[in-house]
DNA sequence: TCAAAAAGGGCATTAAAAAGCACTAATGCG
DNA sequence: CGCATTAGTGCTTTTTAATGCCCTTTTTGA
């Protein structure tokens, strides 16, 4: 699992959670379905902003924090 | 201040902090020393790839959090 | 069961990130 | 001050993220 991958699942259990459909995330977004469909596939190395605004949507943030011991 | 602009400021002060250069940051993460000038000056929307490079040998990982209020 | 909705994915195009190179501008130190 | 190191930036090329279109597969609910 990388760290990436990790953070996918994240943006898609809580999109499910949310009960919001790849098209509704896309929209509210504003990041193309396409985009999103590779994303949640993990064929993607998203930018920052495209993270960002998948991710506001769904009530979350990015954020950078010291590393914990074994990480 | 967005939020992508906090983000290089922590990577940038994090850099200072453990007195390496720009170089040295860029030789040790495998990220270009363009690129990685780039960012730091605020002129680039990253991919979470390098992104985690950077953030990697400075001890510092990106994580996905639930907003807090007023965020 | 089976039609509609949602998710997956191939292909092509456009826009932009990543990168190197070469130069200039600060910064720091003897 | 002079010199060296580090940081900032324009220009260019290569790579790849972002996107739309369209079709297939899977899931879901009446």
């Amino acid at each position: 699992m990388t760290h990436l991958s990790i953070l996918i699942q994240q943006i898609k259990v809580r999109r499910e959670i949310l009960k919001i459909t790849q098209q509704e995330l896309a929209d509210l977004s504003g990041v193309g379905l396409r985009t999103l469909k590779q994303f949640e596939a993990g064929k993607a190395n998203p930018t920052f902003n495209t993270l960002q605004k998948m991710a506001d949507i769904l009530g979350l943030e990015l954020v950078l924090q010291v590393k914990k011991l074994n990480s």
